[in-house]
DNA sequence: GACTCATTTCCATATTTCAGGAATCAATGA
DNA sequence: TCATTGATTCCTGAAATATGGAAATGAGTC
């Protein structure tokens, strides 16, 4: 992961739509979503979110395969995880203040 | 911190110069870095930095303070870790793909 | 007060991003 | 093959963002 692609991703999520989509499919799970199911559920043009939906693709958050008609986007987990390691311990050099809070939060959840 | 929050956050960071002031402030550490030593550092306009510098402030990623004619500017660690928390527990809901790699990064630096 | 230095504000320009209508493409079934 | 459905591409206009020159502000110094 280098900066290029933290930029990527970090402006992939850097609007509120994109974000609630990716939301979306975080609650969907791995079985993900179609993306005219998106674009009902958050009532938004097909083209529209298919263009959003491209943006998350290239920014590798987010994956797509067809099924059918259909093409079915689900989130890559793996990427964003790699994106909040490098903003913890690239950008913010593993600050304690930063590492507190997350372990925190890991060992709530995991 | 609510979406709302979190989307300026990201845009505040989903900028190649930004992120790069980000990453220098962070280097700085608490005593921080004058604005003018900042724009030299990144050989941008003085003008030009301080706009970046005030889409980091209004996004609360960093804070400012004055100190004779200058003023210094330093990373507010608080508010880059709420962002972090919430991508983790909110906008992935704890998934454990992204909070073991977190909670691995976590005890390596605490 | 006059002067300098550090930074910001104002303004104009170039570029990028966002959104959706219309056309196109791909898969399926009649 | 033709019609239908799901999704994408193409295109255009509107809005937001990035950058820097010129002027203005604020804080020290003489």
């Amino acid at each position: 992961m280098d900066t290029q692609d933290a930029v990527k991703r970090l402006s992939a999520l850097a609007q509120d739509s994109r974000l609630e989509v990716f939301r979306l499919l975080v609650k969907a799970g791995p079985g993900g979503m179609a993306a005219g199911d998106i674009a009902k559920k958050l009532k938004t043009a097909a083209n529209t979110m298919s263009a959003q939906l491209l943006v998350l693709s290239n920014a590798q958050l987010i994956r797509a395969r067809r099924e059918g008609r259909s093409i079915i986007y689900s989130v890559d987990f793996e990427a964003m995880s790699g994106l909040l390691v490098f903003l913890t311990e690239d950008c913010c050099r593993g600050a304690a203040e930063v590492c507190a809070p997350l372990a925190a939060v890991a060992k709530r959840c995991c």
